[in-house]
DNA sequence: ATTTAGCACTCGCTTTAAATGAGTGCTAAC
DNA sequence: GTTAGCACTCATTTAAAGCGAGTGCTAAAT
């Protein structure tokens, strides 16, 4: 389809603007050493590439530009991967070496580092905690008005709520359930546990407490109400350093996007595992259409999954960026392994 | 000092600037109904006011703008507080009926409301949880190698920390340690646990665990190396929308600045109690020298105190949003107060 | 002694026009 | 097929002109 000249200056186009935001014209080609033609066989093949539709121009004299098509085609043929900078990888491992033990921090920490290092904007979203087992419930009374729920699962998690009890329960019924609750829903992993509660264990509940109903409500509200989504936003403010951004209506509709958590989350849990790149367009979003997101999963144990993403500008240096989403993919997956090699 | 006429018109300039954005001229205040004399009266005492150094020209022709002296005056001594609307109390109201039991869901409500109602950014600074007590101490092993211990407070705070357990440590003597642990310490305000461990726990310990030394370090490091101070930042990007920032050096600085957490942080905790206006150069960092920070302090319990401030730009509408923080500090306060009326 | 009408002047902002220059497409020669 | 040459395009820069909101000052009116 394309001739090897035309690949040539199509890559040629694509990492010049990538690194200099500018529109690339012919004689800066020309001038280039692994470049041997003159600007006018340039012109050329660049009128058949804006043909082609891999490059546009900006206005009728102006130099090229990449269109999105041009981009997925060199994320998809053209992209040498690139081995990240020895500093790039003494940071992210000097980042992974203090044994971390909670989700929360791995996860808060490579954010830090994707967004710090790219200077794009990282979103990562927590691994789904209903694939997690529950490990132990406690209840710890405050004073008689009110009391916290506190969740532990098998991967060190802790979810805690707050909830006021009514004067009609007594502490001691608490107590009671609490230990029927641990005795029988210790390992159930947390999405089962709505189904279990009520199926299995809501009956051996109602002979051992005296005002049931109510005690069971408080306690099934405090620990099962959908949490949201958690989603760890990194270096949202490296979008007002790329020149695509100079316009602050932009700014403003991808940050208002960006807030939108619960849209975002979806977003991320769609895509299908590995990496994955959209382009531009490809983004559902009207406020990313300049936008390219880069997405790759991670694993925490078996099933359970998260995914890292990169929020940047379409003129992305994919190479980089690429290879550092992948190392830190596989960084985060070895470190969330390693909790579970002697379970 | 200032005759009845420069007051008004000092007045009026203030409140129209702080509205419009515009420098304000002679013409348009001498059109005002309140008003009865002519432009060129106006422009006189115009001249004297700048004299005075409370109001400015942007250059040689143009209207006046108040300066840093003429807020500073206005908030002392023009101010008159303004009734919040039904809406904003409704607003306000509404957020705080159904009963929230964390002061962290608390706080970052109040976050939200405060930008949300003020169109500014407002940052909130946790309560000191040293003052707060334990209620209760929790270990929860995960496998062979890790726990999870939990620390409960009296204000119904979780904090939690994973950490890895030697395999020379066992499971019995961690549970031994928390039962004494939970005996003698409970109670305890958090910020003398280290010291009560170290004087009147410790040796008590030592006879019951066979691997004392090592066990009590981890569980020391694991529940008291100290917890950053807890910022909630609400309405970043409302600074965005403020025209005083549509040049994005500034927005840049002052997000570098917002995003120095311990910074802010100090700052907002060496405020004294009560209601506080810092204008522009009062403020001491260069990133805020167009900005006005007001902050007013909240309590939970006894001494615990937090800090809820709001940055905007010097022009701010300063009548409203003290009003504001003066009913969203006293709702805050009460909320808690709430928790403990019968402890 | 104040207040006000009148007027010249200032200066930022907007519009218009011209100059610049990077880059293209096309043609004709190599 | 490749390239030199040239006319052409158009965003950007520069300069000049006009506009208008607003001021300060003066002299007359109250």
């Amino acid at each position: 389809m394309l001739t090897d000249r035309q690949l040539l200056i199509l890559q040629v186009i694509i990492d010049d603007f990538i690194h200099s935001a500018q529109p690339v014209g012919s004689r800066a080609i020309s001038k280039m050493q692994k470049v041997t033609f003159s600007s006018a066989t340039i012109r050329n093949e660049m009128a058949d590439l804006e043909e082609m539709g891999f490059i546009e121009k900006t206005h009728s004299s102006s130099g090229r530009v990449p269109s999105e098509k041009g981009y997925r085609f060199y994320v998809d043929h053209l992209l040498s991967p690139l081995k990240l900078s020895n500093q790039e990888m003494n940071i992210i491992h000097e980042a992974f070496k203090d044994r971390m033990l909670e989700y929360e921090r791995v996860v808060q920490k490579s954010a830090g580092i994707l967004s710090d290092l790219t200077n794009y904007t990282s979103i990562i979203l927590g691994p789904e905690i209903f694939e997690t087992k529950l490990k132990q419930l406690q209840i710890v009374p405050l004073n008689d008005q009110s009391a916290v729920a506190i969740l532990v699962t098998n991967t060190g998690h802790v979810e805690h709520r707050a909830f006021n009890v009514p004067a009609e329960i007594d502490a001691s019924d608490l107590g009671k359930m609490v230990n029927i609750l641990n005795e029988k829903l210790s390992g159930v992993p947390l999405v089962q546990l709505h189904e279990k509660l009520y199926l299995e264990v809501s009956e051996l509940l109602r002979k051992h407490t005296r005002d049931y109903e109510n005690a069971f409500e408080y306690l099934r509200a405090a620990l099962l109400d959908e949490q949201p989504a958690k989603l760890y936003v990194g270096g949202k403010t490296n979008i007002l350093m790329q020149p695509e951004f100079k316009d602050l209506d932009k700014v403003r509709s991808l940050y208002g996007m960006i807030e939108k958590e619960n849209e975002i989350a979806h977003l991320l849990r769609s895509d299908q595992s590995g990496l994955n790149v959209k382009i531009g367009h490809e983004n559902q979003f009207d406020a990313m259409q300049n936008c390219t997101l880069i997405t790759a999963t991670y694993r925490l144990g078996e099933d359970q999954m998260g995914t890292i993403a990169l929020l940047g500008p379409t003129r992305m240096e994919y190479n980089r960026v690429i290879s550092l989403m992948n190392v830190l993919s596989q960084e985060m997956t070895e470190t969330f392994q390693s909790w579970y090699q002697s379970e």
